[in-house]
DNA sequence: CGTTTGACCGAAAATGAATTTTAGTCAATT
DNA sequence: AATTGACTAAAATTCATTTTCGGTCAAACG
């Protein structure tokens, strides 16, 4: 039984193209030979090569969330969960072939698909985090709030300490980075005295 | 008496120059033309068209400073002060036409030096506002800290709330801004209750 | 004799015509 | 009915030619 899945070999294979060379230096009649298909085959499947990226876009960006998920965890309170998810999806981010290939096209070439990849990401991280900011309203561990003005600058508050910093000095050690968002997230920085 | 001071003359019409056209667009050619003498004189001041740009940038950065130091006043607390001095400088980099045009140039031509001239102000900036923090340190008013992160963070979070933001969602008034600031700087996050 | 100048130079960038590559189609094939 | 790859129109790349530009310096000037 089971003729070969077609589709699959296609997304097989232009998940490892686009992780491997980019958006722009993907081409269809290079999907097609590394899926050992015909090139017609993946426009079965796929209105065009937009859709295909936004395929497998789509399919990395459903491993982050599971990511998300599993490091939510109950029993934390709310700025644990809040640090180690940033955590987990950024480090994921940034050790993912695709995201890392995409970050570089941007910088590199400018690749427009490339810049709207990244974006789709970066709000799939700013509305989980606002879930989780939403709950911790809810739940009246933080106070009321806009939550998705608060998670779009938790998420700038975090890349900045941990990647952006980088360009004026050494890299924060992680439990630096840590230090600083609970400084700024959790107590503020006006003197207790 | 007084034969026309020339390097004036230069200085003005590069000024001039850079903040119409941007760095690229501003030929030598063209500032003698406006500043009315020959190319070789500029020369005789400047060594390179890099060492013209520097001094018109420095001149600019030079104006800043004087609007921060107009804007901080010792008779209001720390985070007054940061928040008006923040919003000054914004302002007027925002409002200048040389920083306007640098900012296009770095956006819509990628051109090295516009790039640089930004990240230049961005770090007088971000000094001006470490010498505050500092001095708030030692008066008590907020916990001891590391002022350069610290700052370059502050600087982020306003950027954050006054300029990226507004890719995602109307851009937020002044006011709300402010309270943001004092969200995470003052108060933190944590429930009072 | 010191200052100013613009014609001049080589390097770098812009141009555009010729060539190659690529996304997408579709008649032939399996 | 599903699959294919030769084909096409459009886009990208190449590359020789032309133009522009930063910087120099011998001549002109005062």
């Amino acid at each position: 039984m089971a003729a070969v899945d077609r589709r699959r070999l296609v997304l097989d294979a232009a998940a490892k193209s686009f992780a491997l060379f980019g958006y722009k230096a993907t081409t269809m009649d290079q999907v097609a030979k590394i899926a050992n298909v015909g090139k017609g085959t993946i426009y079965t499947f796929f209105t065009n090569k937009d859709e295909l990226f936004d395929e497998i876009l789509h399919s990395a960006i459903t491993d982050m969330r599971k990511i998300a998920e599993r490091t939510i965890r109950d029993d934390r309170d709310f700025f644990d969960n809040l640090y180690r998810v940033l955590d987990a999806l950024l480090d994921f981010r940034d050790e993912h072939a695709l995201f890392i290939k995409l970050s570089q096209e941007k910088r590199d070439l400018g690749t427009p698909k490339a810049d709207y990849g990244l974006a789709k990401v970066e709000n799939v991280i700013v509305s989980y985090i606002q879930g989780v900011v939403e709950q911790a309203i809810r739940n009246d561990e933080i106070r009321p709030c806009d939550a998705q003005v608060v998670s779009y600058v938790m998420l700038r508050l975090y890349t900045s300490l941990a990647g952006d910093f980088n360009q004026l000095r050494e890299p924060l050690p992680k439990e630096q980075i840590k230090e600083y968002m609970l400084l700024f997230l959790e107590q503020g920085l006006r003197s207790s005295g």
